[in-house]
DNA sequence: GGGTGAAGAGAAAACGTTTTCCACCCCGGT
DNA sequence: ACCGGGGTGGAAAACGTTTTCTCTTCACCC
């Protein structure tokens, strides 16, 4: 059943057919309605890869995510469908999982189809292949790897506001002793979230110096809590580079006995929806998914309708804030950290 | 770029280009080599969409989820797509939310695209959308849910095997007053696993009395257990119909300052990565989210491979199992509940 | 040496649309 | 009455492949 049999059956020229399913204005509204009740009868779809060859575009966005098993991610990928198809798109998904080899094929799969546009929401890309993408012209956002080129929109995001709000949050808590669990050292957003941390700690004259690298999974979490308690004078609070991690230290926290947040304070990052529901509730550093899913979607549209290359690279940002749930409380007395005044330590903030 | 170019530049025609780049044995290997050189050197890819176009098969799978958010998902998704790599597929997700609106858009999705199979992995669909993918000789992969018809394929869960040994596991920790928290009644995974809960108890002499309705969703978990504890007689343990319903009630439980597992046993239902993370880590009732996802992709290609409608209707079955963690303990003493002869209340189970 | 067959490669048709171009009709203006 | 022009719809080209059909070449056998 093609475009041909309606056209046999309404009676009309192919490109009649075309035009009314297309809503062109032109068509007698006589004649259009004709297509359609034909239309509906026989149940006809357009054959899309038809309609991609000759129009030259696939409506189709690409989505590269590092881990679709994050679940920082799940929340991303809905609200990018949702948008998807209120505008006639299709997402083609694809996880890196972290491997150089799976992101060269996603690329590949992605020029194969022809997608409109791609968003790459990880750890950069190699020149190489972004090269292939950019010959192409085909329209890229990032967030925060992106290079320096026309045509290409980054998401900036601004972890300093978050992550300084946490550092001076637990400082207030009366903690000095406080730690950092980042990410893989190969990940640029896990660099920046560390660094974001240093200068914070710098700023209000502590030492940055209790970093230990961990996964940003939930035993890297583990692990790093384990090692920190070997330390002679563990810290007392410990902001984790995201929410799974964070996740992580509590599950570790726990086995040993060791209670959130009246001995210990954790933070998290990112506000997955998680984070309401673990033990305690987790107080972490929100990154709306939602908002950058919104954001990223909204360029690449930008980017597709506009029909002349863009000049101006265009820059979003997103900013990130603290939000206060159970997971921190007053610094413990004695250990070397500053005596509180009053309250009780380890008191649930208000 | 298209094949033109390709065969002017290697000086031969259009057919010995697409002959040399689909590996057809019969091409003299002299000029596959011309041909590959010169598609390396251009950074040729084929257009799928015409490739499509003129065979026939798209090579996309379509996937139908009920919500990408719940981390039962993800790990489907992932194992699906890795499969799909693997054998040159690309897979079109959608996430239908609960809603019949969206269930239909993503039926329709796929048949625009012209899917070469659909694994539907919700709570069924509605005979009118199925006949529209059965009209057009889809091939289907349903878990469940399937009607019993030629063409189609089922995977069938064994729910009940997994659910009485989480039963016969409480009822060995002297628990009498065993609850059930179940999904949305019109799920029909959910209405399973509350008869496999029921079958379990009437089995052993227990009354299946104490059943509410979750949403299997975190929120609905703690709604439940909050009525469970209104009650005169509140049970002392609780298997939920998924592990974000458990997580929910054990979040509900630290708040009302219920200790888990020694006053309260709580087990979950999936076993998704993170019921090994929670406080306590959940025991609950696994359901492979890897085998299914091997089995539904594993289908849809024997499907799609035989070129002749499959007559007999194929059947897999994927059971379920218990696996202990740390959420469930001896019954508390009192409240009605037959008396522990040794051993201390709420112990860990080794 | 001519006929037979196989192997390899090219020409061209086909896939299902959109879109360009052209023909037609009808209207109003001169 | 004739011409110009705007609006409407059809014929056909185009999109980039795969695949069928045909042609050439060459080896082999009688």
């Amino acid at each position: 059943m093609d475009i041909r049999e309606i056209a046999r059956r309404a009676k009309v020229s192919t490109a009649t057919v075309s035009r009314a399913i297309n809503h062109v204005p032109t068509v007698d509204p006589q004649l259009a309605k004709r297509v359609w009740k034909v239309v509906d009868e026989l149940g006809y779809y357009p054959n899309t890869q038809a309609r991609a060859l000759v129009s030259g575009r696939s409506r189709i966005f690409g989505l590269i995510v590092s881990e679709i098993t994050n679940p920082f991610f799940p929340e991303i990928v809905q609200t990018f469908e949702n948008l998807a198809v209120e505008n006639n798109y299709e997402i083609l998904l694809t996880s890196t999982v972290h491997d150089p080899k799976r992101m060269e094929s996603s690329v590949r799969r992605m020029i194969e189809r022809r997608v409109d546009g791609v968003a790459i929401l990880t750890f950069g890309m190699e020149d190489t292949l972004l090269d292939h993408l950019r010959f192409r012209k085909v329209p890229l956002v990032f967030v925060d790897v992106g290079p320096n080129a026309p045509g290409i929109v980054n998401i900036r995001i601004n972890y300093l506001n978050g992550i300084r709000q946490a550092v001076q949050h637990l400082a207030a808590l009366r903690h000095t002793r406080i730690a950092f669990i980042s990410g893989p050292s190969n990940l640029k957003s896990a660099i920046a979230r560390r660094a974001a941390f240093k200068t914070s700690m710098t700023e209000i004259g502590l030492p940055a110096d209790l970093i230990i690298e961990g996964n940003h999974q939930m035993d890297g979490g583990m692990k790093a809590l384990l090692e920190f308690n070997g330390l002679s004078n563990p810290p007392t609070a410990v902001l984790c580079s995201n929410d799974m991690t964070a996740i992580g230290v509590m599950r570790e926290a726990y086995d040993q006995d060791i209670k959130i947040p009246n001995d210990l304070s954790v933070i998290g990052f990112d506000d997955i929806r998680l984070a309401e529901f673990t033990i305690p509730p987790l107080t972490t550093v929100q990154m709306s998914q939602m908002e950058l899913a919104k954001i990223a979607f909204q360029a690449l549209l930008n980017e597709v309708q506009r029909e002349s290359p863009s000049l101006e690279r265009s820059e979003h940002e997103l900013t990130t804030t603290l939000v206060l749930r159970r997971s921190t409380g007053l610094a413990p007395p004695g250990r070397h950290t500053a005596k509180p005044r009053k309250g009780t330590a380890g008191s649930r903030i208000p």
